[in-house]
DNA sequence: CGTGTTTGACCTGCGC
DNA sequence: GCGCAGGTCAAACACG
């Protein structure tokens, strides 16, 4: 990937001058990406959804071939730190565990927000263990790792190099255990109920119906507002790790309404965000770039 | 003291 | 085969 930033060029544009969320980019492996701007008409345009084969957020890549399972479940392992994620089965390979294994490819999804905060809250508590100039922007990529150990989330987060406002994070992998957190009324829930994205006019192949997303749960951004239906929803602001814990020690904590992956569900995209006031993004379940092959 | 961040080194994959 | 860039490790450090 060359140019991830570039490939966001896009993105941002359409962030800014079109209400809502669009999905843009992603591979057939499972990166996409969700750009969310304010005004917003129609709270998915999934019909926007294309997932691009150059797969912008995956390195480029190795075999997409044996990356057909929905999210890999994760290992029961402890803590090693040479267990969990696919990129550590790499280092796992440095040490020999796993040698001339291949990095596996857990589903991506990018998410590209405006706001001021870096690593916006989204329910999950992550660790930082990296941060990485990238060429292709000035700005710093950050990378976060669920703090959860048997947890192999990985989300990495960086600017937008042609709009420095917008955050684009990019999750990997899906979480295996609940929130840890949820900042009241900050969060958009991701995970409660089970979507398919339509693609209808961008794919040939129907999208398997076993395919997860990973569960997200955002906060977005000041000025944001989610649509939900045909109604605005004004969230709060971004917080940081911080603001949460200190929120979360300040008020009770309010159930949590998300499973990491629930089963695969027919409900389409619409049905997903407008019914029912379910999350944004609902539980996205047959995410193209998930689907088997 | 526990947890999270910083940061330089190291490794791998890919393009040329 | 080589060099580059991305991604991860892990020790040191900071903070509550």
């Amino acid at each position: 990937m060359d140019d991830e930033a570039a490939n966001f060029g896009s993105g941002p544009d359409n962030v800014v001058g079109e209400p809502g969320w669009t999905f843009v980019g992603g591979g057939d492996e499972g990166s996409g990406l969700f750009s969310y701007g304010f005004p917003a008409p129609s709270p998915f345009d999934l019909a926007d959804l294309a997932w691009d084969r150059s797969q912008p957020f995956a390195r480029s890549g190795s075999s997409s071939s044996e990356e057909t399972e929905p999210p890999p479940e994760p290992e029961e392992k402890p803590s090693e730190r040479s267990s969990a994620t696919a990129s550590s089965a790499l280092a796992a390979a440095n040490k020999g565990t796993k040698k001339g294994q291949k990095r596996s490819r857990q589903p991506r999804v990018a998410f590209m927000t405006k706001s001021e905060i870096d690593h916006l809250e989204d329910g999950y508590r992550w660790r930082k263990y990296g941060q990485k100039a990238v060429k292709s922007s000035p700005f710093p990529r950050s990378y976060y790792r669920c703090t959860n150990s048997k947890c192999t989330v990985k989300k990495r987060v960086e600017r937008s190099s042609d709009d420095p406002a917008t955050v684009i994070t990019t999750y990997e992998g899906q979480h295996c255990h609940h929130t840890v957190s949820f900042p009241r009324g900050g969060s958009v829930t991701v995970g409660s109920a089970a979507a398919h994205i339509s693609l209808a006019g961008q794919f040939t192949t129907p999208m398997p119906p076993q395919l997860y997303f990973p569960s997200l749960h955002f906060s977005l951004p000041n000025r944001a507002m989610v649509s939900s239906g045909s109604h605005l929803l004004p969230l709060r602001p971004a917080l940081t790790n911080q603001q949460l814990r200190q929120q979360q020690q300040q008020m009770p904590a309010e159930p949590s309404l998300e499973l990491t992956s629930s089963p695969p569900t027919t409900t389409t995209a619409a049905a997903a965000n407008g019914s029912g006031g379910e999350g944004l993004l609902g539980d996205i379940v047959g995410v193209p770039g998930m689907r088997n092959r």
